[in-house]
DNA sequence: CGCATTTGCTCAATCGATGAAGCAAGATTT
DNA sequence: AAATCTTGCTTCATCGATTGAGCAAATGCG
C-alpha cells in the first residue's frame, strides 16, 4: 500500500515564522475570530496573504482535537442502488454543508454487522450526530452512540429510542392499493385481490404498508387471503424466487402487484418476463417507490415517491431543536 | 444548532488508570502492537476487557494528528443518481476497506466550484488519496493536491495530471452504434443516419463516444450530418429542451438515438411522450450506461454497462503499485 | 556470585490548532 | 502626572494517542 509521500504540510508555525509573528494570531486570523482577539486588521491581512501563498491548508485532525464539537454528521445508508437512497443522500449532504456540518457518510449494504462497525467508526471520528437510514437494527446503533454521548435520528425506519423520521407508508399504501385495484377494474374489468411482493415481514415500513394493503381491499370489501402476501426480502433475486416457486406452487395469481420498492421491483419484472403467466402487459403493478425512468417506461406501473426533501428539512429540525424524544415523524408520499 | 452533550469520553488515560498501568501500555494494546513493544499477555487482556467495558472508543482525530498516513481515501463523485455512480461509490466503499483505508465520499453535483471545495475539505482531513471521479476539471484538483503532497487518480473522466481508469468509450460507442444500427435495419428496414443526444462536447468520454459513433456510420457508409449531434449536456431537462428546440427547428429526426446516460435518457423519453413525432415504439433507442429496470422495460433500448469492477480493480492497482504516471486505463464495457 | 541480556513496563516529547491568561505600549481620564 | 483603560499582541497549557528513550526487575551465563 503506497499512498506516498507528503513533504511536511505547511502548519500556522510555519506561517507564523514567515508573517513574523506567533502560531497563535495566525490561528485567530485563519479561523476567523481574530475581531475577539484582537488582531489588527493589517497583521490578519498579511497572514491571510502569506496563508494564500503557502496553499496551507488546516489540519482538521489537529482542530477537531481541540474543539468541543466536531460538526460531523454521520449518516448510514444501506445501499446506494436506488434513486430513493441515492436522493436521500445527495440531498442530505447538500443541507448538511448548507447548515455548516460535515456529512460523513457510509453505506452498510443490509449487513448488520458493517452498521454497528460503521456506527463505531464514526464515533472514532467524534461525529456529533449519526442518522441512521433504513438501518435493521436502529435501537442498537442509539444505544452505542448514547453510550458515547452521541445523540441519533432515525430516518426510513423506525426505532424505539430515538427519533424517527418515516413515510406514512400506511396512507401510502393504502391509496397505491387503491389505485392499482381501480387500474384492474378498469383494465380487466375485475376486482380481484392484489398480490403483495417484497419487503422483510419484520420491518415497520413493510408491516405498515401491509396494513394499508389490506385496509384498502377491506374498503372496496375484497377479501384478501394470507397466501397473497409475498414478505420475500428486498433482493431482486430473493421476489424472483419467491414468485417462481408460487408459480409451482400451484396457488392462484392476480394480474395486480403492490411491489415494496423499484429494487424488488426489478426482481418481479425479471419474473413476468421469464416465467409469467401473461405478459407484462397483462399487469397492473404498483410500485411504493419511485424511479423517473420506470415512471417513463412502465406504462402500467403506479409509482409512490417517498417525499425525501420534506423527510430531510424534518430531520434537520429535530437536530436543531434538541429533540431527543422516540417521537415518530410520519411524511405523508407524493402519488403521481 | 444543537448536537449536543457528551459527557468527557472515555480516552487511554482513564483506561489506565482503571488498569492501574500507564497510558502508553494503554495505547500500545489497543493498537495491536503491544508484542512489538513487549507488553505482557496477562496485560494486554486486562486492558483489552476494560476497554470493552467501559466502551471506550479510540479518538481517530488525536491518533490520525500523531501518524503520519491517515488511511483516508477521499472520492469525489458528480451525482447519486444513477446505478453507475452508485455502483462505484457502493464498491470503492468495500474495497477501500478490505485494504484497510477509510472511504470518505463527496457528491458535488457536477458544480466545479463544490469540487474544488471538496478537494480542499478532504486535504483538511489529511487524506492519503484523493479520486476524482467524472469530475468537470480534473487537473485542478490533481494541482490542489499535489501542492499538498496528495497524489490523486482520475476516474470516469480523465486529466492530463494524473493517472486515469476510464472506459473504453470508443470502442464501447461503436458497438454500441453497431447494434443501433443493425436493430433499425431490422425493425425499419432502414439504414438512416442516427441522432446523438446528451453529454457535453468538451468532455473527454463524449468526444471519444463520438466518434466511436461516427466510426460505425463509416463503417456502414452511412453519410453522418453533423446536425445529428446534440451534444446538450447531461441534465434531463437539456435533452427535453434540445429536442424540442431541435422539434421546431424542421431538421429531421431519425428514429434510431445514442442516449450517452440513463440521466439523458429521461429527458429523452419524457420529450417522446410529450412530442415526439412517433411513439416509442417506433424508436430504436441505445444508451451508453445501464441501469437493470431500463433494460427490463425498454423493450427497444440496448445499453452498454460500463464494467465498475474492472475500473475500481485497476484504480486501487494504480495506488498500491506507486503509479504516478498521467496514464489511461481504458476499461472495456460491457455490452448486452 | 557477578555481569550481560531480556522482559515489561513508564516517561515525556510530540503531532497542529486553540484560547485563557498575561503583558507591554499607547491612549484616555482625572 | 498618576491612574486606568484599550489595543495588539505572545506565552503556554491543552486536546488524546503515539513512540523513542530509559529504567528496574527478572533471567541467563560463565
Amino acid at each position: 500500500m503506497s499512498l506516498d509521500r507528503q513533504q511536511k504540510r505547511t502548519t500556522i508555525y510555519d506561517l507564523a515564522e514567515l508573517a513574523g509573528t506567533s502560531a497563535s494570531a495566525v490561528s485567530a486570523v485563519l479561523n476567523g475570530n481574530w475581531k475577539k482577539r484582537r488582531i489588527s486588521k493589517q497583521l490578519a491581512e498579511k497572514i491571510t496573504r502569506i496563508a494564500e501563498e503557502q496553499g496551507y491548508a488546516l489540519n482538521m485532525q489537529a482542530s477537531l482535537l481541540r474543539r468541543e464539537k466536531s460538526h460531523i454528521i454521520g449518516m448510514i445508508v444501506p445501499k446506494y442502488d436506488n434513486r430513493y437512497f441515492g436522493s436521500i443522500v445527495e440531498l442530505f449532504e447538500t443541507m448538511a454543508r448548507d447548515k455548516g456540518l460535515f456529512p460523513l457518510i457510509t453505506c452498510t449494504r443490509r449487513d448488520p454487522a458493517l452498521e454497528i462497525e460503521a456506527a463505531r467508526t464514526m464515533l472514532s471520528y467524534q461525529v456529533d450526530c449519526v442518522i441512521a437510514t433504513g438501518a435493521t437494527d436502529p435501537d442498537r446503533i442509539t444505544e452505542l452512540c448514547a453510550a458515547a454521548g452521541v445523540r441519533t435520528i432515525n430516518l426510513d425506519l423506525p426505532g424505539k429510542l430515538a427519533p424517527s423520521v418515516i413515510s406514512d407508508n400506511f396512507a401510502g399504501a393504502r391509496e397505491l392499493t387503491r389505485r392499482i385495484l381501480a387500474s384492474c377494474h378498469q383494465r380487466f374489468g375485475s376486482m380481484e385481490p392484489l398480490m403483495f411482493v417484497g419487503g422483510r415481514g419484520g420491518d415497520h415500513n413493510t408491516m405498515e404498508r401491509l396494513r394499508g394493503f389490506r385496509q384498502a381491499h377491506a374498503d372496496h370489501g375484497i377479501h384478501l387471503e394470507d397466501h397473497r402476501v409475498i414478505a420475500c426480502g428486498y433482493a431482486p433475486e430473493k421476489a424472483q424466487t419467491a414468485l417462481q416457486e408460487r408459480s409451482a406452487s400451484g396457488l392462484p395469481f392476480s394480474r395486480g402487484m403492490f411491489v415494496n420498492s423499484t429494487i424488488t421491483l426489478e426482481g418481479v419484472l425479471r419474473w413476468v418476463r421469464l416465467a409469467g403467466p401473461v405478459s407484462e402487459q397483462e399487469f397492473a403493478v404498483g410500485c411504493f417507490d419511485y424511479d423517473p425512468l420506470v415512471a417513463l417506461l412502465g406504462d402500467n406501473i403506479e409509482m409512490v415517491r417517498q417525499d425525501v426533501p420534506a423527510m430531510l428539512a424534518r430531520m434537520f429540525e429535530l437536530i436543531e431543536h434538541g429533540n431527543f424524544e422516540p417521537t415518530v415523524s410520519e411524511i405523508p408520499p407524493v402519488l403521481r
